[in-house]
DNA sequence: TTCTTACTTTATAATCTTTATAAATAGTGT
DNA sequence: ACACTATTTATAAAGATTATAAAGTAAGAA
């Protein structure tokens, strides 16, 4: 269960593990939109009347720096907070074709621009990132 | 001159070009840094001592709606505002295999994190995004 | 050129999101 | 259960963006 993983991850961390953070961690893994923190404080209203929206934020901010959630700049007012699944992509070597495994969420409003501009049903998208990696970089300095 | 172009783009429009309008685009098609709102300001502050901050926000939306600007929302505060040039991916037909230009501003940002990730020296990237197009999903309807 | 009208600018205030602060509270290891 | 320290809460502050209304001005028509 990956709720259990997550408390996992911050205990491993020396996070403390406060009710709060149990329940915004919850309400990420289970909510499948991509909540802003607002979203999140109301949406734990009723759990924890005197809630403050700072402890919404500053737990997002420690699940963002331990790795656990994803932090997405859409173009509107507010953030959108993501729990990390597995879905990535690669980083791959130009020169010695190593390939790296590269996570990164949220590529969907590249999908959702192109239905609205091209009316295509957009199934899915792919992308690779090119590069040098650090051992060719560094035999190439010679 | 892409300034020409883009006055005439206004023009074409039905906007009216103001002297703080012609000073913005300016500052945008010249400025290689993706400047944000308050930038544009500090840096017209010179031309137009009595220019409101209102301008700026109001302008750049306009040049939005036209698409003559490109907002781009990273981490940070407050948005950037890019000059459209022609960079653009690929959408694909998976049926009849027609290609549609896209035009996407700003994955800087993943390129920027795979090098913070992965140590790559990043040169490029590329993704495409697959679908059906609005001819063949009509056919597939029947 | 001058006039006219509707769009723009300006100045200001308001709104909204996010962060900072300090006192009260509560986890966690001993 | 105790003590230490991180966390929560409540509140204020900061910063970005938008709304409003009055004054100004671009652009086409006369």
């Amino acid at each position: 269960m990956e709720l259990k993983e997550a408390l996992d991850t911050l205990k491993e961390t020396g996070v403390r593990i406060t009710p709060q953070r149990h329940a915004i961690l919850e309400y990420l893994i289970n909510s499948m939109s991509h909540p802003t923190a607002d979203d999140i404080y109301k949406a734990l209203e009723g759990k924890f009347p005197n809630m403050s929206v700072a402890t919404v934020y500053n737990n997002l901010r420690v699940f963002r720096e331990v790795g656990l959630v994803k932090e997405l700049t859409y173009g509107d007012a507010s953030s959108r907070f993501d729990f990390v699944t597995t879905h990535h992509y690669h980083v791959i070597c130009e020169i010695c074709g190593k390939i790296v495994d590269f996570h990164y969420p949220g590529l969907d409003e590249v999908e959702h621009l192109a239905l609205h501009v091209t009316g295509f049903n957009i199934s899915h998208h792919r992308m690779e990132i090119y590069g040098t990696c650090p051992e060719c970089a560094s035999k190439e300095a010679h």
